[in-house]
RNA sequence: UUGGCCGUAGCUCAGUUGGUUAGAGCGCCGGGUUGUGGUCCCGGAGGUCGGGGGUUCAAAUCCCCUCGGUCAACCCA
């Protein structure tokens, strides 16, 4: 059996991968217009920056890929970059407000399906060193705005508010109260649940989960009043924007670190249980669990390969073109071939050609599958003469419903013809 | 980690109650006389039937294990 990509891995080929590309791309553009810079940072790091950030949480207590490296240094592959960028911070204590933009692939340890990889890919964004309610608003306006630049029409924005540190664990407690009384009729994966995280318990699927949920305790009941003033300001803040959103008390993601406010991106185009493109929150309180000061922060990711899943299922974002513009073929040999090529992608053209001495049939078909523009034709004919054909394949441009149109060329004018040719092209396109 | 469904050429799939050299469409390669693609016609290459083991005179077809995909729980992007 030869060997495959590792189980919840894949690789992403030509068309898929420009398309990767182009969205990374265009989340660059949006973030940078906001001020964010971007961070590379390493794709693994020592195993305690994401341990401290969540002991509670599965992706850190069983979905890590953990090694010992030659050093006997213990390491862990990203499995989120929340906690990467908040090391970071510490590390380099740059000026505040700090707002950086990542992305890249991260690593959970996870049972693989559609829409959930063990490498998967993430743009996100950090807001680190304000607390005031306009930055969570700048950061879910971003996110809101680079979604609706691909093209996704069928997203849906959840916001909640988890309360301050100690309004979150006042809750919880009172959430585990509650459903330690009735933990009778909890589901028994239910029960297990409330022991490690009685938060956990509010997004259940489960039927008996959700019937006990009916009675839980409320967040809202909890939060004090800079909570509640901040919750206020982001929702007036978003209204402001004519973001849409929808309120869930019961929304609480699974990071450990959130506090006040948590939010997240669905998309009611894909069907199954996959649904959420990204989501985010306030993590005050993060960076200081890393050793540095007290710094609120704010930020979110999105899930790359879901939100081209989305795009898929919204039929938008298709892959960029990637035709080439002139196919040269060559019945000489194939050296003429690639001196032309050569020459025209030194000027900036996009050039394609044929190898292993093909007919003149089969490069003219690799021609016309390259979707090139113009066949260049190099013979004998046009070799003595110092010549070249252009042929304008038919499909594009003015030949697109006559025959195609073939004429002579000197071979040394060919660059700056087909570039005045591109040109010109390009005006009519612009201008119509 | 748990459970359901699935795994036949590069791709999408057929393969009757186990029975001889495993098929189709698309794609790919070549040809249809004198250098010219997209349509059409002809021909060709390509499969240890995911892998391993077992039952049987005989297994793509039945059983077990395993790998992978998919769906759901869990969790999350």
């Amino acid at each position: 059996m030869s060997p495959q990509a590792p189980r919840g891995t894949r690789d992403i080929l030509a068309p898929e991968s420009a398309r990767l590309r182009a969205l990374v791309e265009s989340f660059a553009a949006a973030a940078e217009l906001a001020g964010y810079g971007q961070v590379v940072s390493p794709m693994f790091e020592q195993i305690e920056v994401f341990q401290r950030v969540g002991e509670a949480t599965d992706i850190v207590s069983k979905e890590m890929y953990q090694f010992r490296d030659p050093g006997d240094r213990h390491l862990a592959l990203r499995p989120e970059l929340t906690a990467s960028l908040a090391r970071a911070f510490v590390q380099h204590r740059p000026p505040l407000p700090w707002k950086a933009w990542y992305e890249g692939p991260q690593f959970r340890y996870e049972k693989p399906q559609a829409g959930r990889f063990r490498q998967f890919h993430q743009v996100g964004a950090e807001l680190f060193g304000s607390d005031d309610p306009q930055a969570d608003v700048e950061v879910i306006a971003l996110a809101w705005r680079f979604c609706r630049r691909l093209g996704l029409g069928e997203l849906r924005l959840v916001v909640n508010s988890l309360g301050d540190r100690s309004d979150r664990e006042t809750y919880r407690a009172a959430l585990s109260d509650y459903f330690q009384r009735r933990a009778g009729e909890l589901s028994a994966p239910g029960r297990e649940t409330l022991r490690r995280n009685p938060l956990r318990l509010l997004d259940s699927r489960r039927p008996e989960d959700r019937a006990v949920l009916a009675g839980a305790p409320v967040i809202d009941d909890y939060w004090c009043e800079s909570a509640t003033e901040h919750f206020g300001a982001v929702r007036s803040g978003l209204e402001a924007l004519g973001i849409p959103f929808e309120r869930d008390p019961r929304l609480v993601r699974g990071l450990d670190y959130y506090r006040r406010t948590a939010f997240e991106l669905a998309s009611d185009a894909l069907d199954g249980a996959q649904d959420a493109v990204g989501g985010g929150g306030r993590y005050d309180g993060l960076v200081a669990d890393l050793g540095g000061p007290e710094t609120p922060g704010v930020g979110f990711a999105l899930g790359s390969d879901r939100l081209l899943l989305a795009c898929d299922a919204e039929g938008t974002f298709p892959a960029p073109a990637a035709a080439a513009d002139v196919f040269v073929v060559d019945t000489t040999g194939g050296a003429a071939a690639t001196l032309v090529a050569e020459e025209l992608r030194g000027a900036g053209i996009r050039a394609g050609r044929a190898f292993d001495g093909r007919s003149m049939k089969a490069q003219m078909k690799a021609a016309d599958r390259s979707g090139a523009r113009w066949a260049l034709l190099i013979g004998p004919d046009e070799q003595d003469a110092g010549e070249v054909s252009l042929r304008e394949m038919r499909g594009h441009g003015a030949a697109a419903s006559a025959e195609s149109v073939q004429r002579r060329v000197r071979r040394a004018e060919v660059a700056a013809e087909i570039t005045r040719l591109l040109v010109a092209a390009a005006a009519e396109g612009s201008a119509p």
